[in-house]
Order: structure tokens, then sequence, then C-alpha cells
DNA sequence: AACGACCTTAAGGATACCTTAAAAAGAAAA
DNA sequence: TTTTCTTTTTAAGGTATCCTTAAGGTCGTT
């Protein structure tokens, strides 16, 4: 899978490149809007990630004209947080998802597969646990008919705990994906979501549970 | 999350470990070759971060010797503008990412974390002794298909002890790698979790055992 | 037998964690 | 803007769990 990322900040950049090279993508790095355009044209690539803030051109041009152009290839958007609007404006030029940073190697990895998979077969990227499936389109937990659409810190904590399904993750991992390294988010906001979505789990039925183990850290596990 | 940093340029090490600090890591700092092979020797580093220009043994004779002996800790190596040629060098004797300095700490910390996390992909996650196994993704001891998730205290005890499965260890050098070198646990509260452990292996049905040495330490083996 | 090394069990106390509620911050509506 | 609603964070009280200490064992060595 080949993809072409577009970013300005070159440290982010190359510790990107880096881990996206290391999960099996080909990946061409540049970093303003007007190289990512140049490039994009070729239409060579499985999808794109694209940065707004860019010299030269901002990545919702790019994304315009391209769009424009007929160029169809999946593009993921990442925005800083202040940028909400532009997050808006992107989808309706034809962005296929969006990324708020700081984001976590991980989240971005899963939305990166999440295009891909939408571009192959259209199935809808939706994470499983036993009966609990997380949509990662609509935002919606649902257990078989009953289904809640989750605000976005819950959404964010779901999701890591749907990606590490089994497995024990600590406070300060929980912290650090979900609400991103250069967060100051405390142990106690993280219990609180904690327990706001166990009582979601319980909303809409699901026997999957969130157990804690002391000093260690929390399990997503399908239950019983 | 425990590094080791070897940086002779006193102002720039002090800096860097307040920033690690304040980022969650525990950090050991060391102002020379020769400590940085003496304290990465212990083993108990998630990750290494050596400069190469350094008093006393430089950086990459420090990351050979380190390789040579068997220690696979992820090493990354902080090499000067002028040095291209040592990097490459340092990549073939096994270093696992290099950094030019200058840099900035932004980029140093997308490193290191993804260095960790590379290792942690890596790291199979399951260590076996015979028929028990220990789950280092769940803190689960298993045998067969019975399970029990372990406390930390007795979890890191048992890791240790698999790690070094078929070696003989004191109780100073259990206390130092399960409780940290700085601990001031007592030798009988490593008895006790000994006895915990025992009574755990059992409640799985494994037929791994826990034997004492009298004067010499604890060795954990197949067992029959 | 006596000593010291090692084993096991039980209980106290610290604190990690859970939940609820209310305050603060942010979005949406008027 | 001001109001109103939603979402996020802080705060506080209660509970349960785990770590450690302590005390009384067993076993081996002298």
């Amino acid at each position: 899978m080949k993809l072409l990322y577009a970013e300005d900040e070159r440290a982010l950049s190359d510790a990107v490149v880096d881990i996206l090279t290391y999960h099996k993508y080909l990946v061409d790095a540049v970093y303003d809007g007007a190289d990512a355009l140049d490039y994009a044209r070729a239409d060579s690539y499985d999808g794109i990630i694209l940065d707004i803030m860019m010299p030269r051109m901002d990545g919702l041009t790019v994304l315009k004209t391209l769009r424009a152009q007929g160029v169809k290839t999946p593009i993921l958007l990442l925005t800083a947080k202040s940028e909400v609007e532009d997050q808006i404006a992107g989808l309706d030029l034809g962005a296929d998802d969006y990324l708020p940073k700081p984001f976590s190697m991980e989240l971005l990895l899963a939305r990166i597969r999440a295009m891909l998979r939408r571009k192959e077969t259209f199935t809808p990227s939706v994470l499983c646990c036993g009966d609990l499936n997380l949509d990662q389109r609509t935002f919606e937990l649902s257990c078989g008919d009953k289904r809640v659409t989750l605000p976005k810190a819950e959404y964010r904590l779901m999701e890591v705990l749907m990606l590490n399904q089994g497995a024990c993750l600590s406070t300060d991992q929980l912290i650090e994906r979900a609400w991103g390294y250069d967060s100051e988010a405390e142990a106690n906001t993280v219990w609180v979501y904690l327990s706001y979505l166990r009582k979601r789990i319980r909303s809409v039925g699901s026997r999957a549970v969130i157990s804690a183990k002391r000093n260690l850290g929390y399990t997503l596990e399908e239950g019983l």
C-alpha cells in the first residue's frame, strides 16, 4: 500500500514516516501543499494524509483541487485542535476522514486501515468485542438493535480499548492514547470516563466488561 | 518506562533528563561510555539513548559490546552532524535508530516512543517455562486452560524468574530486578511472594517449580 | 539440640479505584 | 450577546484490594 504524507513539521513527519514504513506502508513524504498536489496528481497512491496548515498551499485547497480534477484517492485530513470548522469543510470537499492533532500513532494507523478498507470493499469499519460494536464512522456504540452515539472523549477511550481488547492498559497508557501524549489529563478523569463507558455498555445490554486490575490497568473483554 | 541516557555534556543531559522525567519516563543518567556499559548490562531498561562521542568509551563500542553480550534492549544513537558514516555503522552494529544532533525535543520524544513501540510489537508477549505461561499483555499466568491474573508485585517477580529460568538468582538480585535497585524491600518480602507464586503455580496445575538453593538463591525450572 | 535459612499464613493499613454530583468549559440556539 | 444545553473536568466520600509486616512454622547444617 502506497501513501502520500504531507506535513510541514519535519520532526513529526520523520517520526510518522518511520512508523508507517515499519508497518509495511510505502510512504512518500512532502512538506508543503504545492508538492502534495504535484505528487497526488500522479494518482498512484492508495491513500493521502494531508495536514491542513502548510506553506505554499493549505490542505483544504489541495483537497479541493484534487477532487475537482477527478482524483478519487481517499484522503485523511490532519487538523489542529482549533480548526474544527475546517474539519467540516474538509468533509464537504470530499475528504474521507479527519484526525485531530495531536494523535496517537495507533489511531492514525487504525484510521488509515479503515480508509483503505473502505476504498476497497466499502465494508463498514466497525470494531467488535463479543456482542459489542463500535462504528468508527458514526461513533455509535451498539449491541443488537440498541445503539448510542458516544461523545468524543468517551469514543476515543472506547476506541483505544477496542483496539487493544484483551490487553491490560495502564491509566497512563490510556491517557497517552486517548487524550494524546502531551495531555495533562489526570488519572481521575480516566476513571470517570471508564465509569461512563461501563454505564454505556450496560445501557446497550452488552456482556462486554471493562475490568480493573489494581496497580496494573484495565482490560476490555467479551465477558462470560 | 525506564530509560538509560548516556551523554557527557552535562548541561544538555540535565535538560533532557528534566523533559523525559516530565513525560513520565524513569531516567538514569550517566556521563561516560564505561558507566553506560555497566548500567546497561543490568539489562533492566526499556530503552537506551547513547551519545557517540563520550569519554572513557565511545558509544559505538558500548553498543557493540552490549550486543555481543546478548543485551537486546533497543538503542537510540545520538550522532553529531558530521558523523554520517557512524550512523550507518551504528545501524549495522545493532542500533535501532539514530538521531542527528542537534535535535528537537519533540523529535527525540517521538523517536523514543517509536522505538519503545517497536520493541513492544517485536517482543513475543508470552513467556514460557515448560507448561507454564506468563502473558505480558494480560498479566495472566496460565497452564492448559487454567489461568489467573497476577497482582503487580507477583507478576514482576514471576517475570524476572521467567526471563532467567534455569539460572539461580539471589534474594538481593530478585529484589533489585523486581522491586528496583533503590528499593528497601526486605528478604522476607521476597520469601512471601515466592510462597504466593508457588501457590499460584499449583493452582493452575503446572509442573514448574521454584526451588531454593540454600545460601545461593532461587531457580525456576520446568519440573519432572 | 541449636542455630540460621527459608516457608507459610494471617491481619493492618495505605491507597488505587469507583461512583456520584457539581462546577467549569465549550457548543448551539435564541 | 445572552441563554441554554451538552460535554468535560474536578472534587469528595466510600470500598475493596494489595503490599507489607510480623509471628510461628519446617528443614537442613553444625
